[in-house]
RNA sequence: CCGCUCUUAGCUCAGCCUGGUAGAGCAGCCGACUGUAGAUCGGCUUGCCCCCCGUUCAAAUCGGGGAGAGCGGACCA
C-alpha cells in the first residue's frame, strides 16, 4: 500500500485529492492533526479518528494531538481545572491505544490560545465571519440547546489552530467538515492558506443503524468497558444480513454498525479476523479483509451471531490496553 | 430594563379554567419467536407535577413571591 493509499484509505473524503496527493509525496516531512475535547474515557468516536491518525503515522507522517482544553472551556465541559486533569488521562489511553509516541506531538490548547498573536488573529476571522455562519458550523458540535457566542468563536479558534500549530492535513470525523469548511473560507482573510482536511465516516448508532454513533445519547463502547460490557453491547447491536439494510418504517437510512467497525475499527489493525465458530456451524472462519467477510455475511456464510461474537473479541483487544491505563489511574 | 409565554415520566406533551396527590405517545426493560439484532406479539417499570410561602378538610390545579428557559420590544403584521 503506498502512501496516498495508506493515508486516505476508509475516509469518507480528502479536500481536496489533489492537496493529499502533494502531501503523500513527501510524507515524512508533513503533519497532520486532530483536536479533542479533554474527557476522562476514550470512546469508540475517538478511536476512530486514532485509527486514521496510526494509519498516517504508518505512512510517514508525524501527529499533533491537540487536547483541546480552551474549546471544552468554551462549550461548556466544566472549569479548566476539572478539564485538564481528564487531558492527562486522555493521552495516556490514545498511547496505549497504539499512537506512535516518538511520532505524537501532545499539545494542550491553553499554551498557545492565549496569545496576543493568536487572540488579535482570532479576532481578525471574528470580523470576517458572520455569526450565522458559525453557528452552522457548530450545529453539530455544540451542547445545550441555546447557542452561545462562545460557540461561535470555537470553529474560528479550530481554524487558527491549524494555523498556529503548523498543520499539513486536519483530520476530523464528518460532523467536522463544516467546521473545515469554514476554515478554508476564512482563513485567507488572513493571509493563511486554507487546510487541506480528511474526514472519517460516522459510524451508525449501534442499537438502531440509524444516525450516527453518539456518546451522549445510545450505546457506546468505551475504554471502561469490561469484555462482558462490550460482548453484551456488540450483542445487542443492529445487525440484519447485509452491509445495506433497508430504511426503518419513518423512512431514515440505516447501516449495518456491525460491519462499519470491522471495517473501520478492527481490520485496519488486524491482518486477520478469525472467526471462532462451533462445529455445529461449520467451524472457524479467517478473513484478510473487510471486504470477503462482508460478503459472507450477506451470502448467509456467516451468521451475524458469530461475526458478533469475533467483533467484540477484536475490539476488547483494542479497548484493553487502554483499560488498564485507566485502572492504573484509578489507583493513583 | 420592559412585556409575553413556558417549566408535569429519559424525550415530546395532555391534565390546571370547573381543587380530591397524574396520563398519552415515543423511548426503555422483560418474555415469546427467529442460531444475532431488527420487525412482530405479550407484559412491565419510571415521576421532589421547578422552588418557597399562603388559602383549603384537600393544591400539579387557586393566590403571592422566587428561580430557570424561550420569544418579543423601528417599520410591517
Amino acid at each position: 500500500m503506498d502512501a496516498y493509499e495508506r493515508i486516505t484509505r476508509n475516509a469518507s473524503e480528502v479536500v481536496t485529492e489533489e492537496e493529499v496527493r502533494t502531501l503523500a509525496e513527501q510524507p515524512d516531512e508533513k503533519r497532520a492533526y486532530v483536536g479533542y475535547e479533554p474527557s476522562g474515557v476514550l470512546h469508540i468516536g475517538h478511536m476512530l479518528t486514532a485509527t486514521k491518525l496510526i494509519d498516517l503515522q504508518e505512512a510517514g507522517l508525524d501527529v499533533t494531538v491537540l487536547l483541546a482544553d480552551v474549546h471544552a472551556y468554551l462549550n461548556d465541559k466544566g472549569t479548566f481545572e476539572e478539564i485538564r486533569e481528564t487531558a492527562e488521562r486522555m493521552k495516556a489511553q490514545f498511547l496505549a491505544y497504539g499512537l506512535d509516541e516518538e511520532q505524537t506531538e501532545f499539545v494542550l490548547g491553553s499554551t498557545f490560545q492565549f496569545d496576543r498573536e493568536y487572540v488579535l488573529d482570532l479576532h481578525a476571522l471574528e470580523l470576517n465571519t458572520t455569526l450565522s455562519r458559525a453557528e452552522r458550523a457548530m450545529a453539530e458540535i455544540q451542547s445545550g440547546e441555546s447557542v452561545k457566542v462562545s460557540q461561535a468563536v470555537y470553529p474560528l479558534m479550530q481554524a487558527l489552530d491549524i494555523v498556529y500549530l503548523g498543520v499539513d492535513l486536519a483530520v476530523g470525523g464528518m460532523e467536522q467538515r463544516k467546521v473545515h469548511m469554514l476554515a478554508r473560507d476564512v482563513l485567507p482573510a488572513i493571509d493563511e492558506a486554507p487546510p487541506t482536511c480528511l474526514h472519517t465516516p460516522l459510524i451508525a448508532d449501534l442499537a438502531t443503524g440509524v444516525g450516527k454513533m453518539s456518546s451522549s445519547e445510545g450505546v457506546t463502547i468505551s475504554m471502561e468497558d469490561s469484555r462482558a460490557d462490550i460482548e453484551e453491547k456488540v450483542n445487542a447491536a443492529y445487525c440484519p444480513p447485509t452491509r445495506d439494510p433497508e430504511p426503518d418504517d419513518q423512512g431514515r437510512e440505516r447501516e449495518n454498525p456491525v460491519l462499519q467497525i470491522f471495517e473501520y475499527h478492527v481490520f485496519p489493525r488486524f491482518e486477520t479476523v478469525v472467526v471462532e465458530r462451533p462445529e455445529e456451524y461449520g467451524g472457524d472462519l479467517t478473513y484478510d479483509g473487510y471486504e470477503s467477510l462482508a460478503a459472507d455475511l450477506e451470502s448467509g456464510d456467516l451468521h451475524p451471531a458469530d461475526a458478533k461474537g469475533a467483533l467484540a473479541s477484536y475490539l476488547d483487544g483494542l479497548v484493553a490496553p487502554g483499560r488498564e491505563k485507566l485502572r492504573e489511574f484509578e489507583g493513583r
